[in-house]
DNA sequence: AGCTCTTATGAATCATTGA
DNA sequence: GTCAATGATTCATAAGAGC
């Protein structure tokens, strides 16, 4: 099954304006963070944050399907001593805009960077907004059931690779019955915590997500032939996943060297259905 | 060291009147949740929330020492399909009357309530949002610095009880100093994420944070013989957690029943200090 | 004592029913 | 219509029984 995978180059608020109203089914992105790269992306001041992002979210809605999920991966900066508001203040600008917000998730960074300062530990956690444009829209839970508890757990780690390879094939065409049977009886649905460590491979662009993260939302929110969006696609991390779960995806990407890195990146994707997965989500 | 501890039967907004300013190094609270439902006891709708909470968080503004900490335990409900807002408007209410939003803390809950439903996952996760009245505030990082690694968990793991008692009295007057050349070395300080699980035992209250969480802010923002005030104390969680770690506490409870748990449960408090403590923090 | 197995239940949410 | 009450769903713990 073919998929296409483009990579657009310019502010998603001009490249947008040809894109066709609900023509998107998921849209998932990490923006840039307030202020906090400013050298390379050109920063946004945390003051000036919602006036910047909302007409550009005002384009997400229109191109996303009524069907269709927006989720925001972001956190708020620590700007004198305090955490900045412009998340708070985004997301009630979103609802006036139009969007309902559904849920929050956790994305809990298992391995977060060092450091101690005097009055903060480390931080440890970002925020996944959930928007969508209608209460009903598609989910599919059952794409990311977890290992239940640590008797399902041991047993499932006793599995051979082709068992592996059966089990994540589940999302794909078929599902070895003889399997599923005792599977479906020793997974469970997981909660709106995700356990994901952060990932340092990628050292040209230093802010992407780890893949396991679109991964999960996009097993989540779409099916196969879907088409994603990632808005501030960075160095493509949610384009290669989209990629190799069968989705068509489009990044729009402001800085060349980004467009550039990422179009790489995706001549070396892969469907990940055909290998061993990453384990995205491990239960505590 | 005899602590005080004591209950106050009332609204903490009349209560707290009499009390002097600058006179509380902590509060820590889980106050009453949102609640639609008319008919439930003590519950305020979401919409009026903000506008109920304002006038007693002015009183905690004015009762707690510049260098104290404010800890609200606290989560939007969902209604009509949505994550309600207001939350987020009393962050940003909060800070217009003066407080500092220093810091928020995630309080993930390992063991959540079950259930499934087609448009969201099982809700494990809790604020803990931090206010503070200045910049620098008191915080003591070492109290709650965590076994690191599995090669240090497992060491620990194999301590004798009398091990585990003088580990644990490292927050109280003395610290085995054997024991504490390679605990040093293999502890970590945490992050904002705590794992903690909820606890079944209490039925009469049902039960608002496990007492591990005030354990927690309590040995991290105060000292031995600091002041600790729960405006909405319930069941006197937090006031217990306060007396077995050697602080003097006070709460406050409009309800009449939970004045007299509380009463109840703090006859049977003793010093953690003298025993194994719960594993208040466990590291992922 | 330890270990396995069973059972109860907890600040939940949604769809449905009835007033 | 709107609002309140009920049933169905479901998993990580603790506590207790049995060996």
């Amino acid at each position: 099954m073919p998929v296409e995978t483009l990579i657009k180059e310019g502010d998603c608020l001009d490249v947008l304006q040809s894109q066709p109203s609900s023509s998107i089914d998921l849209m998932i992105t990490s923006p840039p963070y307030a202020d906090s790269r400013q050298s390379t992306y050109g920063g946004i001041h945390p003051d000036r944050y919602v006036e910047w992002f909302l007409p550009r979210a005002e384009q997400f809605l229109r191109v996303l399907k009524p069907t269709g999920s927006f989720v925001l991966n972001i956190k708020e900066k620590v700007v004198d001593g305090e955490r900045h508001t412009y998340v708070l203040e985004l997301i009630l600008a979103l609802r006036k805009q139009g969007w309902l917000w559904t849920e929050e998730y956790i994305w809990h960074k298992r391995n977060c960077y060092p450091g101690k300062w005097p009055n903060r530990f480390r931080d440890a956690w970002e925020r996944c907004l959930h928007f969508t444009k209608e209460k009903k829209f598609k989910m599919n839970q059952d794409a990311v059931m977890i290992p239940m508890g640590d008797w399902a757990g041991s047993r499932l780690k006793s599995l051979g690779k082709n068992d592996v390879v059966r089990f994540d094939s589940k999302v794909g065409s078929g599902f070895g019955k003889n399997i599923a049977n005792w599977v479906r009886r020793s997974m469970a649905y997981p909660t709106n915590v995700l356990h994901l460590a952060t990932e340092c491979g990628n050292r040209k662009h230093s802010a992407a997500f780890p893949p396991a993260l679109p991964e999960w939302f996009i097993r989540v929110f779409t099916d196969l032939g879907d088409w994603i969006l990632d808005p501030f696609a960075g160095s493509g991390t949610a384009l290669k996943a989209a990629k190799g779960l069968g989705r068509n995806a489009m990044g729009i990407e402001r800085c060349p060297e980004y467009c550039a890195l990422a179009q790489e990146i995706l001549n070396d994707a892969q469907l990940v259905l055909m290998q061993p997965e990453s384990h995205y989500v491990t239960a505590l």
